[in-house]
DNA sequence: ATTGCAAATGCAATATTATTGCATGAACAA
DNA sequence: TTGTTCATGCAATAATATTGCATTTGCAAT
């Protein structure tokens, strides 16, 4: 178990207008939510999150924010947890996977065009069109393994 | 929409002995839930099936035996959806992944060691040993794109 | 066949996750 | 400032998932 969070300095409002959404309270404090626990969390955690912060926050606006940031992808939903983090790779264009240590829970967010490619293929070969496609990696990340 | 389910030959009590599994009603009772419906189904879904079929099953169990089943490799939980399928390529070592339309729902398994070994590669550079990982593909099927 | 044990199941309770409809409120563009 | 559109709150409900414990059952050893 460690505690090597590195802590991602986020502008709420800059990452709000960045995606076209309208800028709310709710909004900012799920972005903050997500910010501060800096790793995936479910819609009830990041409730209970600020509920210790001293705010309140219905669950449904939870739900409903997380689903307009996953589609503005400036969150992602890891499909085997059903958790949400922010992304840390809005520069790079095109599929986010995820690596996630089974261990301490660090998750990680790699970017590899070349596993998009291969994966179109097979979708291709299978006469399907690709519109979406999921990567989550579980293992022991390299602080867990020593 | 399609209904051009091919209906695969399930017995259940051989692949109950391959998985080295206790052989009992219950889960002779989700497999062929499993085999007849052919598609992703959650454990619920598998409940109401055998209820239409005039036969229960106690949704604690259901869940348990699609755990064993799971580990033992010859049923797959789909990531996305949390259901439930039979694995198709039980003959082909290695690492299954899924494809998906979302028109239709039509489900299809795939192999590819190109794919596995891909995602070994990213998760040794960042200092990951993987365990496990998940590939989901969603998109049109070729019947769908018509 | 009988027995004994480990493993599977049933049951009851509870927790967690997720969705829907509708009334109200807030953002922001005009 | 106003008006429209979109977001939120609230209430209800559905769906999914887990736990502990008592009982039953598969099956291996006798
Ligand atoms: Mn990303
Ligand atoms: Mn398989
Ligand atoms: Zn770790
Ligand atoms: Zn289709």
């Amino acid at each position: 178990m460690h505690s090597f969070v590195s802590k991602p300095i986020v502008d709420t409002g800059e990452l709000l207008k960045k995606s076209k959404l309208k800028d709310t309270q709710p909004r900012r404090m799920v972005l903050e939510a997500l910010a501060k626990i800096n790793m995936p969390v479910s819609p009830y955690g990041i409730q209970k999150w600020l509920l210790k912060k001293n705010t309140e926050l219905n669950a449904v606006t939870i739900y409903r924010i997380l689903h307009a940031f996953n589609s503005a992808c400036i969150v992602h939903r890891h499909p085997c947890s059903g958790h949400f983090a922010l992304c840390t790779l809005p520069e790079q264009k095109g599929h986010h996977g995820f690596l996630h240590c089974h261990s301490c829970g660090l998750t990680e967010e790699f970017c590899s065009p070349a596993l998009c490619t291969l994966e179109h293929g097979i979708a291709k070969k299978a006469g399907f069109d690709l519109e979406n496609h999921m990567n989550e990696i579980s293992g022991l990340c390299k602080h867990c393994k020593s």
